[in-house]
DNA sequence: TTGAAAGCGGTACCAC
DNA sequence: GTGGTACCGCTTTCAA
């Protein structure tokens, strides 16, 4: 591959000189600059980026770390956050930890190797060993998802238990009584403890009651489905249920049709993310709107920040929701 | 930032044997090697992958650019490569064109200044500028989702045209005479132009007839739905339609409902992609299947290969599909 | 206005 | 076994 000093004996002056003329630099000779651009023409000259990264030490690079990719919540981040970093003139590096912890710290690592300027850290659970990883980062980490204020680490999050608090009123308003909670698994402050605490708070609040169940299961329509089918036949009274994301919720919607009551009037569903899918399906489902787009951009601004002032004015940003009133509440 | 100097200093050794010792190399007494053991742990050394990149001259970067994060096709694809990648200890440099043609070439020159060393393409279009910038690329570039063999551009493709002629042969057999075509913008080869072409090719085989109409729109179900809209009072013989994808279909089918029409039985509607919206939908849609990740894997594997050989063994792979029967057709 | 040389942080060859 | 040193490709003083 050709280089600097290529260019430079092509054109017949120094390497020095081919490195002004690159860079826009004052004070070269106009006829000179035209050699060289010629020269650099010729021999179809590229600037070698990892060499200026290692002579300038900075390297342009985000790591963005992401259970998955095909989720709302992450397709819709990267593509919020993507435009942000690359008008900030850097790159997304972009690691797929597939949901496995171990592999979310090894990726912390190998980015501080390779000297990446920050870390976007989409997160499902926070361990102690993740909190480890996170302080022991020489770049900057900006948590999204689950919320590590406690810890120090700055975190966008959404706001869980209003949520789950609100769905408690939906649910109780459209003249549900009998209200249980589908979760994913415990680890999950976020989406499974976080919002089944609002609902309880609000259940305890305005009637003094709890949630009749809380179930578990992961984040997909079949898990839903099947909960819901055992759910129906262990709770016959069940009127209400709210669930931790809209795919488990259309799963329900599906067991509920099945057992030939009618979901929307025997029983009210609630599921959250406005995933495109909840208004397709019928009945159409009544959710929480999270701007997942505008949550990837706010993460990278603040990442950025961080990155410049090395200290960050915001440690945590909750983002707010919006009730989707459709058929299923 | 610590170096490999300073560590060599704390533990009384040169910088060789600290890299030898980073490194696992044999030939480092067990002694010294527990000493810059110590000293590395003690100053909390991180090796520099820029410096070593450099001096190795491999970045071990794959970079991936995509029109949209957003997309089945992509966030699944995405999902697909990166653990191709990651086992090959290879990373994701990820850019999000937005659909923007001077940006997709505007990545491939930084990527190439990255020294990435190899290229993965997600296109919606290929141009002549395209096809300079890919020859110009000195990372080797696999295309997906647009035919680039002509120029020689090693590409992995979905075999539209078959689609587009099977998609005639459903329609026809479900019972549907007068068929019409939804597409996207006529730039997309892939999806607009050949998904029409084998529709044509089928009707004139079968029928010798040819598509009433090739309407254009966006890849979104308001588009689909405020097309078909129209096109349905302009053709009120309509009883099949084919949209060139799933998203499409379910604007048209809820066009088709509030024409109070029966989309399945009064007009036949076919998709492409088998979204998961067109399974909850109603009626269901009738597609075809993409295995969207799987083609991420292909591809990976495929641009791999052409990095280890500088030559590509197969300079073409066209994906299958498969019929998915439902409702709509 | 231009060139020589040091150095970014490693690796690898060659001596000792 | 270990240390010295050249070098990867560029930027950036400092002199000329």
């Amino acid at each position: 591959m050709v280089g600097l000093h290529d260019v430079a004996k092509l054109a017949g002056v120094s390497k020095s000189t081919v490195s002004r003329v690159m860079n826009n630099e004052y004070g070269v000779k106009k006829s000179t600059k035209e050699k060289v651009q010629k020269a650099i023409e010729q021999c179809g000259y590229v600037a070698n980026q990892v060499a200026r990264d290692l002579k300038s030490n900075k390297t342009h690079l985000i790591g963005v770390i992401v259970p998955r990719i095909a989720s709302n919540a992450t397709a819709g981040g990267l593509d919020g956050l993507s435009p942000v970093i690359e008008l900030a003139d850097k790159h997304v590096l972009l690691a797929n930890s597939d949901q496995d912890n171990i592999k979310e710290i090894e990726y912390i690592k190998r980015f501080n190797q390779k000297r990446v300027e920050g870390i976007l850290l989409y997160a499902t659970h926070l361990d102690s060993a993740l909190v480890d990883a996170i302080k022991q980062s020489d770049a900057p980490v900006v948590l999204v998802g689950q919320d590590g204020s406690l810890f120090n680490i700055p975190s966008l999050i959404y706001d869980d238990i209003s949520v789950g608090f609100t769905a408690g009123k939906r649910l109780i308003d459209a003249g549900a009584t009998n209200i249980g909670f589908i979760g994913v698994n415990s680890q999950d402050i976020a989406v499974d403890q976080c919002r089944y605490q609002g609902l309880t708070q609000y259940l305890q609040h305005a009637k003094q009651t709890s949630p009749l169940f809380h179930s578990r299961g992961e984040f997909s329509i079949e898990s839903g489905f099947q909960q819901t089918k055992q759910l129906l036949i262990d709770w016959p009274k069940l009127d209400g249920l709210f669930c931790a994301t809209d795919r488990i919720a259309i799963g329900a919607l599906k067991a509920i049709a099945e057992s030939k009551k009618i979901a929307g009037k025997d029983i009210k569903v609630l599921g959250v993310g406005n995933d495109e899918l909840s208004q397709v399906c019928s009945p159409s489902l009544s959710t929480f709107n999270y701007a997942f787009d505008l949550t990837g951009k706010k993460a990278a601004q603040m990442l950025l920040e961080l990155i410049h002032n090395k200290q960050s004015e915001v440690s945590k940003m909750v983002m707010g929701f919006e009730s989707i009133e459709r058929e299923s509440c």
